[in-house]
DNA sequence: GCAATTTGAACAATCGTTTGCGCATATTTT
DNA sequence: AAAATATGCGCAAACGATTGTTCAAATTGC
């Protein structure tokens, strides 16, 4: 902590007025409680003069309002979410809050515990990629009156808010590209099972392939993990009948996936296909640049911080609960094959 | 926020004891001052019962201590930023502290304006890459009492503390690399020219250089940016003696560098070679995967939260500027030449 | 059995702001 | 010139926790 830091008496004793006609200038009320323009100018000079920056705290403690809000993410490491906390910050600076970015490490446990020390933080708002498929903790925050969206992840037939990314429609969009280039052995590499998003994907490729009278579709893999994509791709291999396409779930485990090919000498796209959800620019600078289902990330983030904000000021909203359709991104790591 | 929330005084009202003595209980100071343990039983019941929090506001206007910590990068968008930040976030939090990490976007006056913020939220400590080459508003904040270290980049012959990389022996390994595989005409593609890190590779490099009797080096750009990156290797191509090798001072210049020659149809490593400072996972996977000069990110982080917890438990600390060697990760982006 | 000590816990001030209400003075109205 | 209204500002009580000090009751010592 600072030391000597000045408050709100010092000015009002160097102005020789009250800390409540301080306190009115500084917070812009000075119209509202006539204070004359004399005193609101000496105020300001001084407040400047002495570098006074107000105390959250006593004024959060006061007012219960504690000009933060909270993103829970799963791995600030993974650049997808990386992104979003990006967008998210700077977008939530912009409506004047302050934003704590916490990690729950894909871990339910830790998610918990995490959003107990926000809400000793008094944080007005939280913005979750919920990491588990439990969903009444973060439900008992909503009923408690805080405003809660989730993004990316979410649950359905419940009323919490959350935008998301169209994932049905997606998968669609990349299995059917596989499909008209020829593919019908297309095993696709799941992230976490439960996660909306992650069913959601997989009923698009599941239908997708079925709409095709392609039954045999191989799902494998259990998370949104480098690991993962890593080890699949590796049993994949192993094959005795190869799958001449893969469809990986994440920018993550496309990336395991890439090394397993690359240890085996497998080329993309000669060897075999490759399509993921997820974009990011070193996509275009692979081996094969890497053909994606692109989510709007931006727009993803925009909508979400709007929800709350329309929230906390008790807004209505009609919808608050909204799909973004992806875009599909054609690079070269898809072959025409037959 | 949430309403009705229960305070230390419900607890106290339903256990018949005194806030004082549930807020001893409830601190862990209940042997201090001989609570009996039937009243601390009761207490922690009641507490979990009503599931009470803490609210931080009231006991860090009471304590002056605020349990926060700061994390000011120039931009969560760079993977390398990103990594710190996430390897901080969790590392602070083992010491129970919550990390508010701000983007300053590179902008010295986004940075000040952020510190202010900040420093409303009375933070403990600040761990900053500054973006700009002024230091007094960081140098001030030190002699008012707030512990600060830098990382990454920071301020030579001013004892604010400091986790770096060598950044000037890694330069040096790289441009060594370079010129030991035959490569003589060679473009330094820079980053922030002011910033100490980008200085000190500078420096490396110019070194290594004439060290091998090469005068005629030649350093272009000025920003660690994509576009910069892009642009300037777009220059280079554009000359009539075109450099052998590029090293670039970041992961992003390299980016936008191959974005560049991606365009240009120029190969590497066989048309140009390249090194960049900065490792990514994706470079592994890349058309050519590039070698660069790896920091030690993790360490990096660890140290400076090492050093600000013992700031703030007043523990002597020998010393407090390091600088870390990186490691050369050599992969197949240099081509040997002659 | 009385003083001394220990045990267990409460009082009340405090942190820096915000805010409902109140109260002088100054100005205008009639 | 008295009444009504407007202007400019301050009092003092919160907000919820922490903490130096105090104090009664229980226990011990002699």
């Amino acid at each position: 902590m600072v030391k000597q830091k000045i408050s709100i008496t010092d000015i009002a004793e160097k102005t020789g007025l009250s800390t409540t006609t301080v306190s009115r200038v500084l917070n812009g009320k000075a119209e509202q409680y006539r204070i004359s323009k004399k005193s609101q100018q000496k105020i300001k000079e001084v407040a400047k003069e002495l570098h006074y920056t107000p105390n959250q705290f006593a004024a959060n403690l006061r007012t219960g309002k504690s000009g933060t809000m909270a993103l829970i993410i799963p791995s600030l490491n993974n650049p997808f979410f990386a992104g979003i906390a990006s967008e998210i910050n700077t977008e939530l600076r912009k409506s004047n809050y302050t934003t704590i970015i916490s990690d729950s490490d894909e871990n339910p446990e830790t998610e918990k515990m995490e959003l107990q020390q926000l809400i000793a933080r008094n944080i007005e708002g939280l913005i979750i990629v919920p990491c588990g498929n439990e969903w009444e903790h973060i439900k008992s925050l909503q009923e408690q009156g805080l405003p809660v969206v989730c993004i990316d992840r979410y649950f359905e037939n419940l009323d919490i808010p959350f935008v998301s990314t169209d994932n049905y429609t997606g998968a669609s969009m990349a299995t059917k590209q596989l499909i008209e280039n020829g593919h019908s052995r297309i095993t696709c590499i799941q992230g976490v099972q439960h996660s909306t998003p992650n069913k959601l994907r997989i009923k698009g490729f599941r239908d997708t392939m079925k709409k095709a009278g392609l039954e045999s579709e191989s799902i494998v893999g259990d998370d949104f993990t480098f690991q993962n994509g890593y080890l699949e791709t590796k049993l994949l291999l192993q094959q005795k009948e190869r799958p001449t396409a893969v469809f990986t779930l994440s920018n993550t485990i496309a990336m395991g996936c890439m090394k397993a090919l690359k240890e085996e000498n497998i080329k993309v796209p000669d060897d075999i296909s490759l399509i993921t959800f997820d974009d990011h620019p070193y996509l275009d600078y692979l081996v094969t640049p890497l053909s994606c289902i692109a989510q709007p990330v931006s727009d993803i983030s925009k909508i979400a911080v709007k929800f709350l904000i329309s929230k906390i000021n008790k807004q209505e909203v009609k919808t608050s609960q909204v799909l973004l359709r992806p875009t599909i991104k054609m690079r070269d790591s898809i072959k025409r094959i037959n």
